[in-house]
DNA sequence: AGTTAACATTTAAGTTACTTAAATATCAGG
DNA sequence: CCTGATATTTAAGTAACTTAAATGTTAACT
């Protein structure tokens, strides 16, 4: 019984997943989908923002991808404007980079304009519907983090 | 009061979305994941299973993206042997692709990988809760979907 | 029939985001 | 001071896109 209602579950999932996920892009943040920099770019600003200067190797570890992909989506920030290379005192082999002003300012952008997105949605279903679909949420983030580990 | 919470609602839903995007992509359904075919490509043989032989200008309307970009698509899945292109006998200006048969099966494969890596996450939370997650990602599909018109 | 506008698809050229493999530079330890 | 590990970049190649322009049909006027 449980286990029938898993299966069906899964079925409509699959089924609304795509849509959902076409829906969103569809109305990402204006800054991204009118083409001034694109998601991996502002997911990197974002990191910056949050964590600070960051060397190569830690950001592509974040992002996961390979430190030579890394070198060139740092390379378009830069000669946007948006970030700096900083050679490390201490060792000269580290590159840290770091937000500038004008990349901080995009970030709070874009943020700012993610957060009314999502509030335009979500502020269409009931606050318990809210509180339930983010408890949901923040479990299945653990189980995979978890599965992550093993 | 309504207010304040859908705007902690949003930051939260911020800070948790990147985790849940990254863990999902990192179980992608194992062919995906090998390389064997990429995200882009498994959609749209999912659409042709879906939806039989589709033309150009269906297929790109369908993934948003220009007929030039969806030309590329075709040829790469066409070498591959995944579907077969085929004149319209009623208008020549059309072409209609369809899967092979080569193409439904790994179909058919890789959406049982999704389904069972569906059941194994949201297998472990209870049946009231997927039954809740599923109804609000139904609203929110509608309410984007309706946007979408306006 | 003959021109033209609209439609369906492809080609060409360029960008971003990746990959692997190899090069370069620096550090740290014997 | 040599060697191995580390940090980053360069080089070459692929997939997925874009815009702009070319090619082939079809359909509708005149």
């Amino acid at each position: 019984m449980g286990n029938l209602s898993v299966l069906k579950f899964a079925d409509e999932m699959s089924r609304v997943m795509p849509q959902l996920l076409r829906g969103f892009s569809r109305r990402q943040a204006d800054e991204i989908s009118k083409g001034k920099i694109t998601l991996p770019q502002f997911l990197i600003l974002d990191l910056l923002d949050k964590g600070g200067a960051l060397k190569m190797t830690a950001l592509s570890l974040f992002m996961e991808v390979t430190t030579a992909a890394m070198t060139g989506l740092v390379e378009r920030l830069v000669k946007c404007g948006y970030v700096k290379r900083a050679f490390d005192p201490g060792d000269r082999r580290i590159i840290k980079i770091e937000l500038s002003k004008k990349g901080a300012e995009l970030v709070r952008k874009i943020s700012q304009q993610r957060r009314q997105m999502i509030i335009k949605i979500f502020g269409q279903i009931s606050e318990e519907e809210r509180a339930n679909y983010l408890n949901i949420l923040l479990r299945i983030r653990d189980i995979l983090n978890k599965e992550k580990e093993a």
